[in-house]
DNA sequence: AATGAATGAGGCTTCATTCAT
DNA sequence: GATGAATGAAGCCTCATTCAT
């Protein structure tokens, strides 16, 4: 069952249709944030989307589709999100900051479907495969910079990078899922300044100067 | 309607409806490991623990009611393990260590019930809460243990003792659940030592030597 | 399935067995006056009567088969009500009179019973059967006692006996009903007053003084 | 969940959508006066109607949702009936011989339902109250024309119209459920003519002639 | 393209009744 | 005689999905 956004066979809508098909996503996001997945009826879709029950069925095949579609548009603006203004040479610690600070924007933006990646993840292998997808991701970037530190003898070389960074994903990852997904309250600055802490001491870097001198105390 | 389960007031069983209710309870601890909850039907449970279908409800009133059983003894095991053979007046790695190692151990031995766990506190507030009370129980020990070594001069003083314990307790619980959970493969030793070593380098903790002079280099 | 009542063969009880019998039949008729006969639920009766659930298939068959022994005890008092005081060679008022207040009084006394047996006649042809006996016996001895009458040139010998019988009954039956079962809101002795008077001018009655002179105005 | 045939909020049925109900409406009256509310299922009910399991609650909430539109349409052309030509300015015992018979004629018709009515009213609330206000209803005309009468000198000034009203009432109403609900057997024609002569003796009439004159004998 | 009616598989739950002790 | 655990038939109801316009 392929998705009618598989790219490989990409239908032909005419304008009216594709307005159709894009009410019914945004309105299958607004509700599956809301409900959740399992609590969502399709029906609340086709209501919050003001179309008829039947005309679900012209543009998906099932509630997972169109959760499929609705994570399309979503998982891309996170991703879009997280590239977008990264500092290119910065020094470690700078880049770590942005990360994270990014992380938690996008985060916060998307935390209704978050949440709900979260959710379906635990009983649906396909979408436990995107949301680990999702998380490898960031790891293998986090890995492959660390790796890049160690040989370049900004931070301690005495850890292994894919476990090392795979810890401090799940931290990041996970307290942000309790923290905006969950409601967990915190204050916004004292989070990113600590959390980019964590990373900073837990990788042992070295705190350059814009002299390019160490200037750890 | 109140859970057969309910403390308050213990149903009083002759000894073989509590061998009958037992046979449920670890029947539905098995068949919701390895089917997940949502996926389980009450039907799935008799079968397993050999009991026919209205006997379920002899003993419980709900999915729910049986899982709370579940959990009722999984989590006091959970809890009890990782509270067994802590070391008294060790030094804070040490106690980290120890921490840590018990934690993987006990996720490992309930990894399909913690799995469950995950999945139910996505849609059910009472599970949601549960979740989190077996969380903030970590953190507010991890927390405590923080502070203290903070008023001790034994770590950093300059960060937030709540927002680290939430993150550090955010990356081992998350970590171990995507690890042992969802089937990452890791080494089990390089795990436990890499996870304890970003606790001892984000409190900045001061390893002593069994002499009490402080050996970090 | 005969009754355990059946008087064809009577169960040897012990003084015990009959103890717990008896106490069930009690519990049964409270039950079902509370909560209907629909509603109640074995173990209701049970637990009312402080046994076990099985002891229950000691003494009944079923929950028809304990109505009917609650029927057995009731019936047969509300009858005998309505025999006792009755006067001898009264004139046909004060006996009307004498018998609709019985009614009244009995009824009050079984009201819980009378509905269930209301409710219980609507799907069980049994207890149609009986409900419609205890009627049958009434407009019999009214039909009797009208024929009399008419006979002894008491009343008006222009209408037929049984359907009038019919029709005074089912007025005093169901007014009943609705009062005392239901719940209608009346004064006890009005009700019987224009009740008796009905009846009279109904049948055309002559109310004789006690000098058997015809005190008609 | 309010009921679909809540006047409210009508729902919008397309022709097709209004047959079906229709059809299921139709199909619970008979299914319902075949065999008992309580008897009958709903597979009962779709499958006289010869429409699928689910079809049902497309249209109806439960049993007892489509009882009540049964009787939305049975009730309504009872009392239909009773009003249907009545005569205006007839001395009173045409008129309650009028009523009378009406009353004869439209139970005949709806006999099947009203015992459904019956028996629904002995555990339902709101059926109970439905039966009641079909009730109340004649007892308060019956009740007015008896206080006008009584205003105008046409019958005995000595009796409360309420009581009286309610009485008389209940003995049409539940002979008539005996006779034709439950199938006891009389002649029609004398039971109208009884029952009528029951009442004007009780409200001790004069029967008025042509000319206007009292022609009580 | 859009509609909304129709479908029926599937799981839950009750509770009278039976059983073993 | 008394117990209380065990049973399973029976019916309800949901809702994703299909169908006919």
């Amino acid at each position: 069952m392929t998705s009618r956004t598989d790219p490989i066979a990409p239908p032909k809508l005419t304008r009216k249709g594709a307005a159709t098909r894009a009410r019914l996503v945004a309105a299958a996001s607004r509700v599956f944030a809301e409900l959740g997945f399992l609590q969502a009826r399709i029906t609340d879709i086709t209501k919050a989307a003001d179309a008829a029950n039947g005309t679900f069925y012209v543009y998906f095949d099932s509630k997972e589709d169109i959760l499929r579609a609705v994570f399309d548009d979503i998982i891309a603006d996170f991703l879009d999100m997280l590239r977008e203004g990264r500092p290119v040479d910065a020094d470690p610690v700078a880049l770590i900051d942005h990360d994270n600070k990014r992380y938690l924007v996008a985060y916060r933006k998307h935390a209704g479907a978050m949440r709900v990646l979260e959710q379906v993840a635990t009983f649906n292998d396909e979408f436990a495969a995107l949301r680990r997808s999702v998380r490898d991701r960031f790891v293998a970037r986090a890995e492959r910079s660390i790796a890049q530190w160690q040989h370049a003898g900004l931070c301690d070389p005495d850890f292994a990078p894919h476990i090392t960074a795979a810890l401090l994903v799940a931290m990041v990852d996970n307290f942000t899922y309790t923290w905006l997904g969950l409601g967990d309250s915190h204050d916004a600055d004292q989070v990113a300044k600590e959390m980019t802490s964590v990373w900073v001491k837990a990788l042992g870097l070295n705190r350059r100067g814009p002299d390019g001198r160490d200037d750890t105390p």
